[in-house]
Order: C-alpha cells, then structure tokens, then sequence
DNA sequence: GGTAATAGTGAACCAGGTTGTCTATCTGTG
DNA sequence: CACAGATAGACAACCTGGTTCACTATTACC
C-alpha cells in the first residue's frame, strides 16, 4: 500500500518524458542528416500537411498569429523544408507546401518514434504501455493537433 | 488484441496532458490572485527554493548561462515573487529570495496540483494512476530538477 | 462600381536565450 | 602580504519567436 506522490511530478514526469522522446528524435534526425530541425519544426510541418497550406491558415491551426505563423514559415523555407507559391486562383495567397526535404523530415521522425516507442514497450511492458496511452486519452484533448505549441511556454 | 497506436502519439499525449495540467494549474492560480504567474515562474522559483540563490547557481540549476537567469529574476522581482539583497559574507554575491507572495504561489501551486491529481484518479482509477507514474520513472531521468526547460523549446 | 473582408508584409516591441566583455570582489599561493 | 586567477554580477549585441498596429493588394459581395 503505498502513498500517493506529491500531485506535482506528475506534470514533470509528463514533460520528462516528452522531452526525453523528442530530444531522442532530433539526435537521431541530426544522425539520418537532418541535423537543422528543431522540436517545432516538426509540429509546424505535420500542421501544413501533404496538401498545403497558407500563413493565415497555419496561424489558425497552431494558435498563433498570422505575422508568427509568417515568421516560421520564413524560417522554414530558409532550412530548404517548405516552400512558398503564389495560388494562381488567389493572387493574394501564397501556398506553403513541404519540399521533399521536408516530407523526408516527416517520414523519419515516424519511423523513429515508432523505434522509441517500442523501446518504451520494451523497459515497461507491452501491456502498461498500451494502459498509459490509453489513460492519457482520457484525461486529455481528443483533438490532438491544435496544440498551440509554439511559445507557449514562455508566454 | 489491439493494434499498436503510431509512435507519435506517445509525445503528443505526454506533452498535452502535462499541458493541460499546467493550464488548470494557471487558470486555479489566476483565480486565487496570481494572475501574472506564467509556467516558467514555477519552476524557477521552485528551482530557488526557500533557502535563496545566486544567479549563477540559479543557472547552473536550470542549465541556463547565468545571464539568462539573471534576466529571469529580473521578471520575477518585477512581478514581486523574489528580492534580492546582499551577501553580507560575500560582497560580489547578491542573493536572491522568495518574497511571501512567491512562496504564496509555490505552496497554492503544491496544493492545486494535488486536486488535479486527485482528479486524475477519479478518471483512470488510483491504481492505473500509479502505475502510469511508476512507468513514467521508469523511462525518464531520475533527476526532476535541471529541467533545462526556459527556452529549450524554441532553442 | 464601391465597400468590406482577407492575405501577406513590415515595424516596433517584448521575453528569454546566447556569447563576449568588463568590473568588482574574493581566494589561494609564492 | 601581494598579486594572479577565479568568481559574481552586469551590460551590450544579437537570435528566435511571440505580440499588436498599420498598410497594401486583391477578392467578394451588395
């Protein structure tokens, strides 16, 4: 019978654990020689998606504004992983579609989390693994994009 | 027999629930008076302590140069969670303390936390609950603290 | 056709991070 | 005891990524 941590580690166990999933897969990104992503980056491109995307709309999906959602994109394009072009239909819009690079981000990183996921499923058990997901399902978002990721923590 | 989720959503569900716990914690503070309390400040002053610091080992602490910790303090002597004063013993040293209202927030913050998790529990069942807690020490490092956290995001 | 909404951009600002430099103050040793 | 080296804090310059405000160009609508 034991008793009950201090309600705090577990947010810290939370992030912990975030953290130490996506520092593993930006070390081995940098390995598979992608070594410009940053933890963002990753989160910003699964938003633009395989169809495109514009500034504004990206700002929508992250929960930020349109000059932010701008100011990642630039970064994005400076590092070759998307690419911007004026929608002929819309002279006003620019569309923000991944470059081959930036699909090939996207790909690797889902390969690789599937490796780390295993080697959780390996320390703690098939089973319990398949519990916390489960419970986490519970007490968060069913929504799971719209994480309103950049600079939240800062802010 | 269930099929195993994608990697991703491993990191997906630790960040939002450590996400959504940190959201309920700031929207209880904000109620309670703490308004200006961000989820950097927290850490930080829990990283501070009630024994008081340094800059420098503030940083050391953080993983943060100690520049950086030193503009921290800054933000938080201006919202008045911290003072600092003089080492009497050390001249070059300035120590930085709690002021009452900082430790206002910690021990808010402690208790707060508690009724999430306490929440938590209702939901998935106080033994899934530690279990979920038990494998997550299982797989993250044991040191809580040196959370390298400020910045680490965007960095 | 003229008004209103929308897309993108630029400027100014803020928070926090970095590195480099500088001063003041210990500390330890010859 | 003096001086060299380490340490604490502060300041400046710069980066990233966030904000709001303002502006232009284009499209949509009555």
């Amino acid at each position: 019978m034991s008793i009950d941590p201090p309600g705090f580690e577990l947010p810290l166990r939370l992030f912990l654990g975030f953290r130490v999933l996506i520092d593993e897969l930006h070390a081995e990104l940098a390995r598979q020689g992608h070594p410009h992503a940053r933890p963002m980056h990753g989160f910003v491109m699964q938003a633009i998606g395989t169809e495109g995307t514009t500034a504004v709309d990206l700002g929508r999906t992250l929960g930020v504004s349109k000059q932010a959602a701008g100011k990642t994109i630039e970064t994005l394009e400076r590092l070759g992983y998307v690419e911007r072009a004026r929608d002929s239909r819309d002279t006003r819009r620019k569309i923000v579609r991944l470059t081959p690079s930036g699909v090939d981000v996207l790909a690797r990183s889902a390969r690789i989390f599937d490796d780390l996921r295993a080697r959780w499923a390996a320390v703690i058990g098939d089973e319990r693994l398949r519990d916390l997901e489960a419970d986490l399902r519970k007490v968060t978002p069913q929504d799971v994009f719209r994480l309103d990721v950049p600079g939240w923590f800062g802010a």
